[in-house]
DNA sequence: TATTTTATAGAGTGATTAGTCAATCTATAT
DNA sequence: ATATAGATTGACTAATCACTCTATAAAATA
């Protein structure tokens, strides 16, 4: 019940920040937005940094957590860096405006809000990842943070090119993009 | 002279974005940087919007005419692609704040002041050579918007990668990164 | 039930900001 | 020398915004 409050909040910040920007966005439009009075709002919220932090931690997590969810045990290394690559356009398809809002606070100082510890865990799941594949020679030996680099804007990439594509032709797209990233990292 | 002042008010107006974001930067506190008063600012700029598009598209301008100074005809086409490449991130890393304040707006509403037309003028030069790559078999024959989206996003990620490395280590992982990208666009 | 804590509302406030305007200065052309 | 156009100033304004405060309702706790 309180934190349906919440949740709507975080909701309408996300639509109205994507669309109008931060500066576009005044506190009181987000609080309309989610139907609730501009109190409410700073009673969850201390002020609007926290409600743009908080709402980059949600989203990242959620993604996060998503991609965890789609591997099993029993995956081939090969499999899982599939289901990562595939998941992540996917879900950026399913989510286009967190997808997006991840990238729009990234290229804001709104970035430097958000502590080291919590952007270094949130990777741990992908360097880990890396690591291992490198490690158990699957992937060429490249330092760790490249490959991790590489692949992310390859994803962004390929996400930028089938987003303006029909929805039945971005399937392949996708499988001929893990294909050409794959070879890179592999002998 | 007068250029003068419109050329500090845009390099002031860089800085500021980039340092505090659109928000955080109001056109008071570009105009003083600039040491120029408040209304000289808008006697050069209608709005502060139409600074932020001006600021935009002459960045891009100089990238794309700084790019187009560093070929010759006689360049073999696979020349072309290593100088366009390679001298897009070294730009970038001599012109760090110009550099992240293309991606900035690109993902703010922003982006959607710059008119369709100016930012599809920009791309020519990159679309008119994969077509010449494509028609002349030096390239597979790839969808030429997807050509372009993967080549920039791998620019992104080599750039992003070589910004926190010494200056000394740079140049291996941007030649050993063009490597990559052209691997996967020949045969 | 009585008491305390939390949730919600919404009017209010002080500060800030984008943009205006009238006045002055500078430079060039005639 | 005079006229004209453009450049520059900085005080001013109307609007907006983030955030506060007080009051009340609801819920949890005792």
């Amino acid at each position: 019940m309180q934190m349906d409050k919440r949740k709507k909040i975080l909701e309408s910040a996300l639509k109205l920040f994507v669309e109008f920007g931060f500066h576009g966005t005044p506190t009181s439009k987000i609080a309309a937005n989610a139907g609730v009075s501009n109190g409410t709002l700073f009673h969850y919220f201390g002020t609007k940094e926290e409600l743009i932090k908080e709402l980059y931690i949600a989203v990242k997590e959620e993604l996060n957590s998503f991609l965890s969810s789609k591997i099993n045990a029993s995956d081939s290394m090969e499999e899982v860096f599939r289901k990562f690559y595939q998941h992540s356009i996917y879900w950026g398809l399913d989510n286009k405006e967190k997808f997006h809002y991840v990238q729009q606070v990234h290229f804001s100082p709104h970035i430097f809000q958000i502590p080291e510890s919590v952007l270094q865990e949130q990777l741990q799941l992908h360097l880990g990842l890396i690591e291992q594949a490198k490690a158990t020679k699957v992937i060429k030996n490249l330092p760790t943070n490249l490959v991790y680099t590489l692949m992310l804007s390859h994803v962004n990439g390929i996400y930028t090119y089938v987003l303006h594509l029909p929805a039945n032709k971005r399937k392949a797209v996708i499988d001929d993009g893990f294909a050409m990233i794959w070879d890179m990292f592999t002998e």
